[in-house]
DNA sequence: AAGCTCATTACGGTTTTCCGCAATGTGTGA
DNA sequence: TCACACATTGCGGAAAACCGTAATGAGCTT
């Protein structure tokens, strides 16, 4: 047996059919769409509703935005709603978004049940996540696959983030100290900010500052 | 009547079928797809020696690098191969890029028949475009529609996204300045690189460098 | 050809970042 | 309490980024 009745949720059309072909193919005919994160709240909202809820939802992370205002705006605070009104609706995400703490962020906080990377071999991949997740296993992409087990850039503290963050949003480690040291953030001169981004950008192979905010961003750590 | 053989040109399958779909409901059921520009290049040459050649490209113009190592490494590339060789043969561009500038460029130098943006209604145009192209028409999807008439731009260039790039991958501007000239990209001086990213940060608002390179990494544009 | 505009390059000075070293502070275990 | 490790801070010099200005060059109009 398979999954009966799967929503699809993603803003662009061609991708939306292209995930209905694989599902097609996998024997699954109930099959809805919803290009806005709010349209597909109410659809799985009122399938509950009615008791004729889905089986599956397979989401993308992010939405364009256009002339409609919506009041969820992403994937993750759609899968956030839906996951804590139906925890046991099983959710595969389908993203170009590989970011690895990202992913790690959205099973650890959302108990998300799949992460698809779109990329070459995506939809390949996607068969492959659903059938894993009718059989109550997690998958996860190749290239995202070590989210779970690399602990190695977890090691990175609330301080090092909120550093690299002023660092990103324009601040000079001099304007950063300033601020620090008017929130009792410590330490906050600027030797230590200096030492500090000095460590962090040995710890992450960075060349100057700018990689380093460009490699954490990558991340998805900022 | 309408096209008979299409080949479709985009490296994630999923986007890749959904064009199929489209083409399928057209009536169109010789559609042959390509993963890498390098396969699409060849196909087309092939198809054109042995006299059955394609009546229609498709294609993306980025596609993602991997273990292969292309000699076509993006879709403007593989355009500019084929118009050259075969300047009757049309080529629709679908493409999440909504440039002005380079959707001007790429009608104005390699004489594309349309450009259609990736986006909710995207496969829906893509049907208008293919059929507009069939009558000889150019078309342009509405987001870029006025990519022809409109002269004033504020836009960001290839440059400037290289430029941007490099900054981000942890060159120092004198080390960019060096690679361009090796590459023989201009401007690479010193001065006209520092003079182009005080104009990024201007139109960006950024304070400096590195929020320059987070404000861009946020809208996607490297 | 002359005049104009604009892009590119060069250069000097200031600010910021980067880097090493030294001084001070803090906590832990002997 | 002393000694030791380690974090924090301060400081000075080198490198890079930032900023204004001026010279040169390329393209266009008249």
């Amino acid at each position: 047996m398979m999954f009966k009745k799967v929503l699809i949720v993603d803003d662009h059309d061609d991708i939306n059919s292209g995930v209905r072909t694989v599902l097609n193919n996998m024997g699954i005919l109930k099959i809805d769409k919803a290009q806005y994160c709010d349209d597909a709240y109410l659809k799985i909202k009122k399938a509950h509703l009615e008791d004729d809820h889905y089986d599956l939802i397979i989401t993308d992370l992010s939405f364009k935005k256009d002339y409609r205002d919506c009041s969820i705006q992403s994937g993750e605070q759609l899968i956030a709603a839906v996951k804590t009104e139906q925890p046991q609706l099983p959710v595969i995400v389908y993203s170009m978004d590989n970011r690895l703490q990202k992913v790690r962020g959205l099973i650890s906080k959302h108990h998300i049940n799949a992460y698809v990377c779109k990329d070459r071999k995506g939809s390949a991949e996607l068969a492959q996540a659903i059938t894993a997740v009718y059989n109550n296993t997690i998958y996860l992409s190749p290239q995202v696959s070590n989210a779970l087990s690399d602990k190695a850039d977890l090691e990175i503290e609330d301080y090092d983030i909120e550093l690299i963050k002023q660092l990103a949003n324009g601040r000079s480690q001099e304007e950063i100290s300033d601020y620090f040291k008017q929130n009792n953030k410590t330490p906050n001169s600027l030797s230590s900010i200096e030492k500090k981004l000095n460590k962090l950008r040995i710890q992450f192979k960075a060349n100057n500052a700018i990689h380093l905010v460009a490699i954490v961003k990558d991340l998805g750590l900022i």
